[in-house]
DNA sequence: GGAAACTAGACAAGATACTTGTCTAGTTGA
DNA sequence: TCAACTAGACAAGTATCTTGTCTAGTTTCC
């Protein structure tokens, strides 16, 4: 087993990556004026941006107890990034919606997230990024979701 | 801008491969026995294990305050992961120590963490993995550690 | 050598964010 | 149509973080 093929080497690259991009999506996000949110509001800004979102989908999507994740839109929903409408179908049920001020927030995130990506392209050869990107694809294509882990 | 390029996608990608390995290796920790940790205990054994480890070392590690780290030690010493010893050089300080049952769980992860990456490598053609791990390691070199983001 | 500034970590109090348990209103399915 | 289930609110308790303060020990600098 030499340095280059030991796995623990590569884990511990994989988390150092992700801490990498997640603190360079929180700067930026802050940067751009959202002081009151956390890497996890943005886990539960993606849920709801992608629409039909319920306080029990989002628990289900953060893996915590609905209350916790009422707790969390209680929150976003003080603070101006979620808005609770009547749900079409289900009475009882809530549909979650980001504000504008959210969906501003999550395209603060997104560019953050692209200037990091693009950051790190211009680090490498461009063949080299290809590749790494498909890869990375590739070994997530069937990982429903990324959610807080800590 | 086509699907293949666009950096969100690649950033989403990132998350969800973390997600995934802290998954992985949280599970087989465990499977091997060790209920009551998770993976911020995990960050903060990788600190421990270093050596010359403070309860101050520990909490500029995590990012988190010292009485925070504190309280995460005592928390570790009464499950018998750590212990804490006299410091040689400074007698404010303790020196913090994996124990036996600290070290086999730390190994443990590690296992873990080699099988999910043995695992990603069969998923992929070698030359692939190969590659991939070393832009990996390229992009990381600088990133000092990991540590909870979320 | 010695005083001022600094540091490690303990103690206490309070804030935050999670949990479990219970309840009502509404929905679904046999 | 009625039993079983589900969404989410309310309440209480717990875990884990914070800030502030304190003592003992260390470092710096005159």
């Amino acid at each position: 087993m030499t340095a280059a093929d030991d796995p623990w080497i590569t884990a511990v690259a994989v988390l150092k990556l992700s801490t990498r991009l997640i603190d360079q999506i929180d700067a930026g996000v802050r940067a751009a004026g959202f002081a009151d949110v956390t890497p996890l509001h943005g886990f539960a800004f993606a849920r709801i941006a992608m629409g039909d979102a319920t306080t029990a989908d989002l628990a289900a999507h953060l893996g915590v107890t609905k209350q916790a994740a009422a707790q969390l839109v209680d929150r976003l929903v003080r603070a101006r990034y979620v808005e609770r409408h009547p749900h079409p179908a289900d009475r009882r049920a809530r549909l979650l919606e980001l504000t504008d001020r959210g969906t501003a927030c999550m395209w603060a995130a997104r560019r953050a997230a692209e200037r990091a990506i693009d950051q790190w392209r211009a680090e490498i050869p461009p063949e080299d990024s290809a590749r790494f990107e498909a890869t990375l694809r590739a070994l997530t294509a069937s990982v429903p979701f990324y959610r807080p882990t800590v």
